[in-house]
DNA sequence: TCTTGACTTAGAGTTCACTCTAACTTGTAT
DNA sequence: ATACAAGTTAGAGTGAACTCTAAGTCAAGA
């Protein structure tokens, strides 16, 4: 995650209080570290930055809001455990393919 | 696959030689209905469209390119079965992430 | 015949997620 | 003291893959 990239996410409201030192530059806590790493993985199971930010906003709301937010994962995960299915079967098909092709070039 | 979609697909150059009848519109012929499904396929199996574009451009020097398709569409599914590996871990993390929620849901 | 809808083109617009630029200020090493 | 690296902002640019628009032609049903 480059600088840029972090100023973007707190731009459109990933990050929302990031503290600031005497001369104006960000001082991360620990507490904001921890969720850009959550960030991170939640990108990298694929999910699209507004739904993240949906995360974000209730997280932001408070304690009242882990239900919330504990569906919205469950969902996403079943949505993850979907697609990885999907491959896997566009997967087998490529192989299909190739191993046909394997076969034609035995023959000829 | 959209009309537009289609389209486009021929402007860059993934189809090659399309027929037209009298009035100027596309005929499509088997062969091409085939080839768009296997674009399709390669599509879904997350393959960006410069590299079908370089397996079309093989497809279109003839039979002897036959290998480096080959080639390519094994290069192809061994990077798929990594990403899947990939998802599957983070997926299990995700996992990970949610039962934590729930114990302390249980406790509180 | 009239209407409706599908086709044609070149080119403009959209969305996502960055990524970079310009102009400026601040911090660190020698 | 002087470089120079790294921080700040608003806003522009990028790349992938569409997606749509405008202005026009063509075809089929009532």
């Amino acid at each position: 995650m480059t600088a840029h990239t972090i100023r973007y996410y707190e731009k459109i409201g990933l990050f929302k209080k990031i503290n600031r030192n005497d001369s104006g530059h960000r001082d991360f806590s620990l507490e904001d570290v921890t969720w850009a790493e959550f960030i991170k993985r939640l990108k990298d199971t694929g999910m699209p930055l507004d739904q993240i930010l949906e995360y974000a906003n209730l997280r932001e709301q408070g304690q009242h809001t882990a239900g919330s937010r504990m569906a919205l994962l469950e969902e996403h995960a079943m949505a993850l455990e979907r697609k990885i299915a999907t491959e896997q079967h566009n997967l087998n098909k490529l192989k299909d393919k190739i191993r046909y092709y394997e076969t034609l070039k035995d023959i000829s």
